[in-house]
DNA sequence: CACTTTTTAAGAATGGTTATTAATCAAAAC
DNA sequence: GTTTTGATTAATAACCATTCTTAAAAAGTG
């Protein structure tokens, strides 16, 4: 179980004020269910498969409120979606550019991140997210 | 002047095969004046001043160019078109995200980004990109 | 139950970016 | 100095991820 166990999803709803719907738990689970990076159109046909009557706009909604809450990570990588990730303890992952896989780097930390750049900015820090590209090693044989 | 010299310029043309034309040039030097971190669209306004035949089309093919090229920086942050940065020395930018201003911020290194990764992947690693985002001193005073 | 507020569904609209295609330009060959 | 060949550009259409809009449904509240 990589996500955040059941009393965290449901603390961190009470304290957002946001209610935790139906909708909002089926994006969760299937989130879940991927254990990957999907993207909102994924989410939206795994959402779909159980409960055939919800719109893509509502998985936009509800995958924002999760990011907004901290349930959820969104990474942008160029020529991609967005795409989202229910692991929220700090981890790094890479994305192949040519074949679009995404990996996680096993054992990179970066623990003094945040607080270093607090510690050169007058901002107020609300979100640092570190894009990592490259070919995977599959895609390195061609061309 | 931040950007690369001319010499420079001249020789990632020459290395990558394509060739340094009128336009492509005059992306470049309209990134030079902006020295901050403008979008496809405010480069082709500036480009458009000075030759207003360009079409935007071209802008984005040129900006293309030049980062394949190494001569300019992409950045991707969330609710913000793509914004590009003249400056490829390795350096860290926040933007605000409730004005949009986007900051240098000072003082900040991480030397050992790109080596510490490379050792925790079989990965070829092509690019790294922080982001980061937070609210502007200016901002942090409203609600 | 009535009423107020929030959330959702559906689809239209938006907007940044790419793709297409014909025209133009530039170097190389004749 | 043409001609040929290939790359680049202009203009515009197309694309597609995301957001907006509006009405309906649901949930919370007195």
């Amino acid at each position: 179980m990589i996500g955040s166990p059941e009393s965290d999803v449901r603390e961190k709803f009470r304290r957002s004020g946001y209610t935790l719907t139906s909708q909002r738990r089926a994006v969760l689970d299937a989130l879940q269910d991927f254990k990957g990076h999907p993207s909102a159109e994924e989410v939206y046909l795994a959402v779909k498969k159980k409960n055939p009557k919800v719109a893509l706009g509502t998985v936009y909604q509800a995958l924002s409120v999760l990011e907004e809450i901290g349930l959820i990570e969104a990474k942008r990588w160029s020529e991609s979606p967005v795409r989202y990730d229910l692991n929220t303890e700090p981890h790094y992952d890479i994305r192949c550019t040519r074949c679009g896989e995404v990996a996680e780097i096993p054992g990179l930390k970066f623990d003094d991140f945040a607080s270093r750049i607090r510690e050169n900015t007058t901002y107020k820090v609300t979100n640092t997210s570190l894009v990592i590209e490259g070919h995977c090693p599959a895609c390195q044989t061609e061309t």
